[in-house]
DNA sequence: GTGCACTAAATCGTATACAATCACGCCTGG
DNA sequence: CCAGGCGTGATTGTATACGATTTAGTGCAC
């Protein structure tokens, strides 16, 4: 189930239970539980999870590195509410560093990694037939992995680690600008992209590979959404 | 003085004391002041900064984040010490990101940011004729500086914040490997560079940057170095 | 003299307690 | 009835306290 997700871990242990916390409520966010906007209290946060506000504390902080949440001085900590010109940066730190970590990762690919590659990809199309909540929250993390999991076959650990924060991003732009439910509508571009990689025509992927972010990109209505009265009611 | 760090901030405000707890021991890192593997306790980080342990370890916390400290299990905090692949993953991403910035930088350049940016030269430039351990840490921070400001002029925040960590962890990097006191070396490339942003030669300008980047990472040694005494007398 | 086990000091992990700040509603004055 | 100041409650910011884990030193047995 969480094939890729283990393969990218790279701490030796599960260190402390903030790690915990903010892994789980990071996926919540991934996974779009969670919306824009909602408010993460430290009180809130450590009774669900049974801990104190020590560790509820630290976990927001940790996401608020990684820009999935936004803590405001004395307020308090939300769900990272991505501004259209935010969600550009996003998309544009991502055809920046796409192709060279797509390049990197053609060269270094095994066979048995294309393998791995593949049967992500099967995956991926399952998930997509299937019907239900459960089923296209799979299908959301399933569309991500397949980025990180090249992150991870170009060996640079950086890199994978920064993808990995661009990708959560994403989910978290699409689930506000998204149009179609055409969060993996680039399902075919993934297999286009491997069959480039198979073939070692890194230019072609890198060619793909741009397409498809631009194609992601191209789905979203970014457009200022600031409805004030409104959004408070949504605040909770 | 601190012109362009000042130019690179992002926050609002100040927010909490652990942000300047983890600043001050960011900038010791970057500066040199503290060795990689320094022990950091976190009582002992308190005390300096005449806070509690809390707010000393929201700052490692945040450090190690960030790449400049590791923090291992119930045995406390140290300066991060890279090993040589993560001194070569380090360059990786730095070749595989600033071409790409420094492209989306010269794009957008204004001609009074093409002014900042020779300003910068020439204080690098005025540091590096200087003598003392003061003006030499001066001088590698201009140094670091002048990709930064790349970044920021690139307009893309969340690449900004990116090449910050790679930039201050070179700056490890060249600590730990470092054979020649050539930290700044690339004085002169970073002129050229300049030259081709002006002339809006990019594809020039691009060629530099990597030149320039692979120059600082092949005055490196980048050898194994972690057995201490013990082993090297018995080697010699 | 060497090796092992056990104790003690130090340090981190987590929880709780107190202080400061902000949001919201009430009360008063116009 | 409305506007503005003030108090109260809630939430965050910071400090302190206690328990857990590691490390180092010491003493005992062999």
């Amino acid at each position: 189930m969480n094939s890729t997700a283990d393969a990218l871990q790279t701490n030796d242990s599960a260190e402390t239970g903030a790690q915990q916390i903010r892994d789980a409520i990071r996926e919540a966010i991934v996974e779009r539980r969670l919306s824009p906007g909602t408010k993460l209290s430290e009180s809130d946060v450590g009774n669900l999870f049974k801990v104190s506000r020590t560790l509820a504390r630290a976990a927001l902080q940790a996401l608020s590195y990684e820009g999935l949440v936004r803590v405001e001085k004395n307020r308090g900590a939300f769900v990272a509410y991505p501004s259209p010109d935010e969600a550009r940066q996003i998309f544009a730190a991502r055809r920046l560093v796409e192709p060279g970590i797509l390049s990197e990762a053609a060269k270094r690919i095994t066979p048995s990694q294309v393998q791995h590659l593949k049967q992500l990809l099967l995956e991926e199309g399952r998930l997509m037939s299937e019907r239900g909540q459960s089923a296209r929250r799979a299908e959301i993390k399933a569309s991500g992995d397949f980025h990180l999991m090249l992150a991870s076959i170009s060996g640079n650990l950086i890199m994978q680690r920064f993808m990995e924060e661009l990708v959560a991003r994403s989910s978290l732009v699409i689930a506000l600008y998204g149009q179609s439910s055409a969060s993996s509508c680039g399902h075919a571009e993934h297999g286009d992209i491997i069959a480039a990689i198979e073939r070692r025509d890194i230019e072609t992927a890198c060619h793909l590979m741009l397409h498809h972010i631009s194609h992601i990109e191209g789905d979203l209505d970014l457009r200022e959404r600031k409805s004030f009265g409104l959004k408070e009611a949504f605040e909770r």
